[in-house]
DNA sequence: GACCAGGTCCTTG
DNA sequence: CAAGGACATGGT
């Protein structure tokens, strides 16, 4: 029952063609990756336009940046001092391991990975979120929406590891598809799917639905 | 005022 | 390994 290519098409009528973070910058991509942490877009993106207006848009400035001017220009975007660190700790790191983020983003996905996780403020999330939408090699990025809606319309209940090697082994080895799909996942979690352990509304419940857990994305 | 957001890290049991 | 707290601003 664990058919990710029709829940995406379900998704995709419903939605359309979510194309997130279209032709911006691979700096610009990374910063709002790490920026977006637990946090709405609607206040990365407030962050991401003071950056942006201090010419601080870039791993190349913020490596040389002041840690104060970096947390203020932050700020909206929440736990801000400890983003600024984070932020600026990965641009020193990248510009004195490669000179340049494309240098590290040219790595095999492996070599990238493990990378990205061995520098503070990169968790999985993160990393695959880089290596998916800023490097544009595949792979699946798992976020707590898309454990939460495979738990409800599969009823299977898998960690991160998991349940990206699944949905991996599941649909096409496609960038485009893996940046959709994965959008799409977001999308559908914001609609129907918050945290609250009980969700009655939600008609990804068991309950709501029959055969067809996402029947009603389709109407 | 309560709840939540496109997580990660650190500490405990 | 699972659970719980800290980190913080801004929208509903």
């Amino acid at each position: 029952m664990d058919d990710f290519s029709s829940l995406y098409r379900a998704l995709r009528r419903r939605f359309g063609f979510l194309n997130w973070w279209p032709g911006e910058t691979k700096d610009e991509i990374v910063i709002g990756s790490i920026l977006t942490q637990q946090t709405s877009w609607a206040n990365v993106e407030k962050a991401i336009c003071n950056l942006k207006s201090a010419k601080m848009l870039s791993i190349a400035a913020i490596s040389k940046a002041d840690l104060s001017t970096l947390q203020k220009l932050v700020r909206p975007s929440g736990f801000y001092r400890q983003k600024a660190l984070r932020l600026k700790g990965f641009a020193r790191y990248v510009m004195k391991k490669h000179g340049s983020l494309e240098g590290m983003l040219s790595q095999d996905i492996k070599t990238l990975r493990d990378e990205l996780l061995g520098i503070n403020g990169i968790g999985k999330e993160t990393a695959d979120s880089i290596i998916l939408y800023a490097a544009e090699k595949p792979i699946f990025v798992i976020d707590a929406y898309t454990i939460r809606i495979v738990e409800r319309v599969f009823g299977i209940s898998l960690g991160y590891d998991e349940l990206q090697e699944k949905i991996e082994r599941s649909i096409d080895s496609n960038v485009e598809l893996y940046k959709d799909f994965h959008a799409q996942f977001v999308e559908l979690g914001k609609h129907y799917c918050k945290t609250k352990p009980v969700c009655t509304s939600c008609p990804l419940n068991k309950q709501c639905a029959t055969g067809n857990r996402y029947q009603h994305l389709t109407n």
